[in-house]
DNA sequence: CGAGCCGATCAATCATAGGC
DNA sequence: TGCCTATGATTGATCGGCTC
């Protein structure tokens, strides 16, 4: 009951935020990715090199960002349209250039 | 180039800005970790929600998990009978167990990768 | 054909960091 | 200083794939 909530090994919680750098890479292939937000093995280790933190800090924070993600979609959308657009530009520049306004496909 | 596909927009109710894509819809079903008799239900499914492991149930996992990473038929009912668990429970502890070593090896590893860089 | 395992992930929760 | 939200980590349990 209650009870115990000794997890007195616990003192590695000691978390400490990631860097602003570290969590615009993250959001950013969080966002440019956001149909399929389940980087590979390899990316995920790109990511974490990026970032300078571990490959299993990595898979923790899209753990945690999927999950809370979808559990209140309206919240990061602002967050999502920022990321959004500032990724947009880069696909833009191997087409044409199409639109690039919204995005793509609106069934 | 294009790549995307997907798609089975059949509820029609959506808020209009990011799409919902379907891993945002996945669902995990609820633990069936079905614990019959022991309150008196009126309903008729009894879904035991996340177990939380005792003390005394996390030390004898962990005592059995020094002394042997895997499970014996045998050795899993008996832990299960004592530590009044179900013997599923008891493999999947094992089984994360397991999964929770390598990955501090792993960490641990690469960070013994240092010291000697020699040139 | 089913049981156990692996690897990845989910989902709920813990404990702290950060902002006011 | 107290309180509430953001966030990284932990973990029992699920999912799909593979082996035997």
């Amino acid at each position: 009951v209650m009870i115990l909530r000794s997890r007195f090994l616990d003192a590695r919680r000691k978390r400490r935020n990631f860097n602003k750098q570290a969590t615009e890479i993250l959001n950013e292939y969080f966002y440019s990715h956001l149909s399929n937000p389940y980087p590979s093995e390899e990316a995920k280790e790109e990511l974490a090199k990026k970032c300078s933190i571990t490959v299993s800090q990595v898979s923790n924070w899209f753990g945690n960002k999927r999950i809370r993600y979808k559990k209140n979609i309206g919240k990061f959308q602002e967050e999502a349209n920022m990321y959004a657009a500032r990724t947009a530009v880069t696909a833009t520049s191997v087409s044409a250039h199409g639109s690039q306004a919204n995005s793509p496909s609106t069934p | 180039v294009s790549q995307d596909r997907e798609r089975g927009d059949e509820e029609g109710q959506q808020a209009g800005q990011g799409q919902t894509f379907d891993w945002m819809k996945v669902k995990r079903n609820p633990p069936k970790t079905v614990k019959v008799s022991d309150f008196g239900l009126a309903g008729a499914h009894n879904n035991a929600m996340r177990t939380n492991f005792s003390t005394r149930q996390l030390t004898e996992l962990e005592k059995e998990f020094h002394f042997s990473k895997y499970l014996t038929r045998a050795r899993r009912v008996e832990i299960a009978a004592t530590l009044e668990l179900n013997e599923t429970q008891v493999k999947i502890w094992f089984q994360n167990r397991r999964m929770k070593q390598k990955k501090r090896e792993r960490e641990g590893a690469s960070a013994t990768t240092r010291s000697s860089s020699s040139s």
